[in-house]
DNA sequence: GTTATTGCAAAATCTTTGCAGGGTG
DNA sequence: CACCCTGCAAAGATTTTGCAATAAC
């Protein structure tokens, strides 16, 4: 079994938030969570579905919805909807704050952080009064690839 | 009938567009560009697809959905995914390049703008070497009502 | 005249819900 | 031991698809 600080933070406020809010810690909530914090990049729901269910834990679709839920109230994931039909999470730590960049063409996202994203946010705070507690910035456009598959067709 | 500079730049622009890929030029087609471009604000597909039904245009939901690919690929339209199962659009030039706030509590959606953001698009294109056509920023958190509302119950 | 596009309805996909049984606090 | 949570399956919602009829080029 390999050690995670990351993961074990996970757990440590996902715990919390759960006594916090009177909800219960049952095992399947924590499956759920240990799964997600050993996954390496995007994911969607019916992946970790397959994947808990081919491992070991048998879970209910319907609980695993549930509990992304919960880890989406706390801030322990993000969920991306990068424009296909089902939705994609990702664990907030993962390789820093950084953003995406969507192929239109071919659907490859590539990732990348610039500082500025913060400047923005606090000048939205301040002219909004809003409390933000996370974001999601995503440029589309033409991965160099098919930028130069484009070019080459004309 | 009212004249729209914006609206006539839209349908000239997706004009060009069909012609340039030997698509057709459909009256649903542009009976569908010139409804998205009367409408202020965001729609989804359904109210679109109701408001031309009750208006006087007959048109099946399928070519909605067809349509609406289109002006995508063209961007004369932008496609947002807030987070309810929906998805929602809105015209590309509307109100100049803004951006959105979110709140994860009562869903209100807030709208900004902040010229970093092109900032931010520089110095991706320059390291990523995409091509960007566009971009979606969305700060999730709580308005100032439901801030408040949560003080209080503390 | 060819063939892309439309409309309709059925299908597919993702997500939510209702309810009975079981486990947490 | 109260009642929150789970699992199951069915329902809901949105979007896509197949095919015959229609209309654009």
């Amino acid at each position: 079994m390999k050690h995670s600080k990351e993961k074990d933070s996970a757990i440590y406020i996902f715990k919390s938030y759960l006594e916090r809010k009177g909800y219960r810690k049952t095992p399947e909530r924590f499956a759920v969570l240990n799964k997600i914090y050993s996954i390496c990049g995007h994911f969607d729901v019916d992946s970790l579905y397959e994947m808990m269910k081919t491992e070991k834990y048998a879970i209910s679709i319907a609980t695993v919805y549930n509990t992304i839920e919960l880890l989406l109230e706390c801030n322990l994931i993000k969920k991306h909807q990068f424009g296909e039909n089902a939705s994609r999470y990702e664990k907030s730590f993962e390789g820093g704050n950084h953003d995406h960049l969507i192929c239109t063409d071919c659907g490859k996202v590539v990732e990348f952080w610039n500082p500025l994203v913060e400047k923005i946010q606090e000048a939205a705070t301040c002219s909004t009064q809003f409390e933000i507690s996370c974001h999601v910035l995503y440029f589309y456009g033409l991965c160099p690839a098919c930028k130069s598959k484009k070019t080459d067709g004309l």
